[in-house]
DNA sequence: CGAATACTTGATGAGACTCAAGCGCCGTGG
DNA sequence: CCACGGCGCTTGAGTCTCATCAAGTATTCG
């Protein structure tokens, strides 16, 4: 039952790295274990690193942010997740990251315990869990390779491919995400952002119809960056 | 056979990070799947990006890089294994990175295929393998927060506090890896890194009794560097 | 309309990369 | 035994990219 609804939902999305599609899953169990549906305003957090991690979070709509804080006051966006996507999903009892709303946004809240006794019940799941985790540890060595290798062209480049493939157009790319954000996300700092975001318009490979919404006008030229 | 020596070196060992010290575990398991044990010379390649995921391996001595290599040549060091970690694993069916002999190597293969059993008839077994995939992923984490954020110094002072605590002395790191590998783990070049040394032995914080032997004279400076 | 916030643009400088020698260690061979 | 390359590493000089500091513009919201 439950896991036929699971091939369905898979079927029905695109693999977007940290997605989860299957876990639209077991509606049975979401009537089990669906906590609240939560609503969360821009900018406020969801949890911190270092929180129980009592819960795992399914995102209905807008974007959320994972990331690490420094010492310093910087901050380090590990990954941007789209509605569908399932986030914190722990090894261990604690959130290793934060989590925040990038713009308003609506989540269902599950139980951890609920889920433990799902895995242990059915492996068919379990194998799920566990493929969920390595396609997010396949997207984080990815994002590896661009913060170590990339030029901030190369980097921009990258992060305006995916945010399209993983949105509605293929061209036409809406950003729910500050400059700032985009920037802790790189590596870079807001004002490099702007500027690559603005040479990429000089030389026509994309159009900036607003700040936030953005056309890719030469995809190609965006591909040859990381060739 | 092998089972008696995979576990000896298992035991020997402190966790870090990539460990999966439970694998010690299922020694039944282990007799059912242990593979050959195989030899590397240093350079050697084990598997590439692309190869078919046939096994999973157990690194005895010796030290090995897992990497991804650019279009334009250039690498990105994913991590280094010592003796006792497991690599290769993966949630596909083919290898996502390439693994090499850093140094002479002894290494025992694991099939795949036995794993799934085991993963199948044991949710304890499926537990600790999500859990692994969990370790990984968040090593990873840490290791992009590094080359999102860090100048050139705090990534070698972090480099040398990794291997300092995954090593045998507090204070006494052996280096199996070239300056190369170094600059491909951490985003850097050679002369950087080189040049990031010789500054670092100048202000006394360290002491290098050869290029491939380190001696952490004042840790608290490393570590303060990442603050 | 004014103030706050987000973003863009410019000038400057620091840090890392590139290019180019030079050193030191080893193994080889004369 | 020493000369010779080869290789890995270090060091130096110059350049370039990106960060920083500092305005200035746009957009939103009260």
């Amino acid at each position: 039952m439950s896991v036929s609804l699971a091939s369905a939902a898979l079927n029905g999305h695109k693999h977007h790295g940290i997605a989860m599609p299957w876990l639209g899953a077991e509606q049975t169990a979401e009537v089990a274990l669906g906590g609240p549906v939560l609503h969360f305003a821009a900018d406020r957090r969801i949890y911190a690193e270092g929180d129980d991690a009592r819960s795992y979070y399914k995102l209905v709509s807008g974007v959320v942010r994972t990331c690490k804080f420094l010492s310093d006051g910087r901050r380090q966006i590990d990954a941007f997740l789209l509605p569908g996507d399932v986030f914190g999903f722990e090894g261990g009892t604690i959130h290793r990251l934060s989590a925040e709303a990038v713009s308003d946004c609506t989540i269902i809240a599950y139980r951890r315990r609920g889920t433990e006794a799902i895995i242990a019940a059915d492996d068919r799941i379990a194998r799920q869990f566990f493929s969920y985790a390595m396609s997010c540890l396949e997207q984080t060595r990815d994002h590896c390779l661009l913060l170590g290798r990339g030029s901030a062209a190369q980097k921009i480049g990258a992060f305006l491919l995916e945010m399209a493939d993983r949105g509605d157009s293929a061209t036409k790319v809406e950003l729910a995400m500050s400059r700032q954000d985009i920037a802790d996300y790189l590596g870079l700092t807001i004002e490099t952002v702007s500027r690559t975001l603005s040479q990429m318009e000089r030389e026509g490979t994309i159009a900036l119809q607003t700040t936030r919404k953005v056309v890719l006008r030469n995809r190609r030229a965006l591909e040859d960056l990381n060739a």
